[in-house]
DNA sequence: CGCTGGGTTGATCGGTGTCAATTCGTGTGG
DNA sequence: CCACACGAATTGACACCGATCAACCCAGCG
């Protein structure tokens, strides 16, 4: 696997995709710094290995996908990437970092719908939906890459194939939100946090962001907090008592998996949702 | 509007589509009862309007939808329509009644995570995922139209616009669904269930099942509580909370709204996640 | 007329939110 | 190097929301 930094340095790349080199991220915490846009050649990688860890993509897919129009930018800590109520005519890939959708609530709180990772087409939704009902704000400096709907909606219109994997995405990920549902609905805390590790361990495992069970994860309660529609005192609580288990360890930036088994056991962690198998579609 | 009964007898229709007439839905209460096979032709108004409600459909659209091969089928109260963990080759749409994503869990609790009335292709879903892992209840008796996974990819291939409608309808359940996480995380139960029934009233009434701000929904308490993710003690408590506030009646199988404008803001309900405007999609 | 399922009520207890204070870690300026 | 500021993490105290258990009511039905 190729080395990777979280600001998405990516300096060889086996699987013969453009190699992009990028400047650091923006400084994080700052989250009145204006985003960058960047014209360097996009790397994507990480989507074509999400994609092919669901069905096989021919020669001519993957290079279809990497000759869209990508326009890249970067967003600092906790930036707006996707405004609420705005209509967007590009849909976004996330390309390095984590993302959410987040959704306001009249009582001034927030609620986080969905966490992104590299390779989301994070904005398929929009191609759909056209007027943004939630924010997509970045939880970490991120790389995300901009194409035109229209050019989507060509690509899906020529190649049909590849415009089912695209829009299985959103199927995905509206596979992964009913499990959200049923953790927030019918799970103690502690064993919806133990299944957001499971779940966030599977889908960076995709794209190549984990190593010896471990991985970044640089969010701070609050934002976890508003994840898992608990208080942040509550957060905080209930990450000690998973910390107690043994099973992971939650410190800082990082998780460290000591003890898979348990963990999903913990969880009820079932992996079926997550598609992660080849089959035509 | 034509008039329309709760077992989807439908006597006129001013769109021009085929007149559907089925013999009375099984009676309710009895899961044991074998679902039934039906070969008359289905009525795809539900789904036509519901489509249209987002973008207009072109006359060769319309027929293209008629004319798929549907398999209709009944089932009774709490029958399983698509089992958790199958392999559906074939995707169904909900003609009439009431269904549920329903979710198990390791603690034997079931979490309700997607609601879907007349019109929705409810398994559109999987097509995309091939392989369940929820599912599909019927909440009230219901009629279900199949139809081959391989004739939904034929349609959408050849008439691309429409492929792109149907699959919009799987974003526009992600949508729903990331309200009801928001819902889940950051409301008072008195406000989840207040949005619950402004939702279903939107949704109903683009099928037109409203009639005079009133609808019916046979579910129990059990299933609401289920729906919601309380117990079902405080759902009848909190159900008595919002009798209260004089917005709404709902006293056994039907809701009537009194004070839209008191519930929506009691809920904080913005229709817009709902896509209920006209845009070139 | 009793059975049954759904709805309702009361009592109790643990879980969770809130408020407030303290500690910790890191970057900044003297 | 130290003092300080600031955000984040942590802890304690306390009130209350919501789950649980156990009755009881009520309507429909055999």
């Amino acid at each position: 696997m190729s080395s990777i930094t979280q600001a998405g340095l990516k300096t060889e790349n086996a699987s013969g995709s453009r190699i992009l080199l990028l400047d650091p991220a923006p400084p994080s915490g700052n989250g009145a710094a204006g985003a960058s846009t960047d014209t360097h050649r996009f790397d994507a990688q990480p989507l074509i290995a999400s994609l092919e860890r669901r069905d096989a993509l021919s020669d001519e897919e993957r290079q279809a996908l990497r000759d869209l129009p990508w326009r890249l930018k970067r967003y600092g800590d906790s930036e707006e990437i996707v405004a609420e109520a705005s209509r967007p005519t590009e849909s976004c890939l996330l390309v390095d970092g984590i993302a959410a959708r987040s959704r306001h609530l009249a009582n001034g709180n927030r609620q986080l719908t969905a966490l992104h990772v590299s390779g989301d087409f994070v904005d398929m939704h929009g191609f759909f939906l056209k007027v943004m009902d939630h924010a997509v704000v970045a939880l970490t400096p991120v790389t995300v890459a901009f194409v035109p709907h229209r050019d989507v909606q060509r690509l899906a219109t020529e190649m049909p194939h590849l415009g089912r994997m695209l829009f299985m995405m959103v199927a995905i990920d509206a596979a992964i939100q009913r499990n959200w549902i049923a953790c927030m609905g019918r799970m103690e805390p502690i064993r919806h946090l133990a299944y957001m590790v499971c779940e966030v361990y599977k889908r960076l495992e995709i794209v190549g962001r984990v190593e010896n069970g471990s991985f970044d994860f640089p969010l701070t309660q609050a934002e976890i907090a508003d994840l898992v529609g608990l208080s942040i005192v509550h957060t905080n609580r209930t990450l000690q008592d998973l910390r107690a288990t043994g099973f992971t360890t939650w410190k800082g930036n990082r998780i460290v998996i000591h003890d898979w088994d348990g963990l999903a056991k913990l969880a009820d962690f079932d992996p079926t949702y997550l598609n992660l198998f080849h089959h035509p579609r």
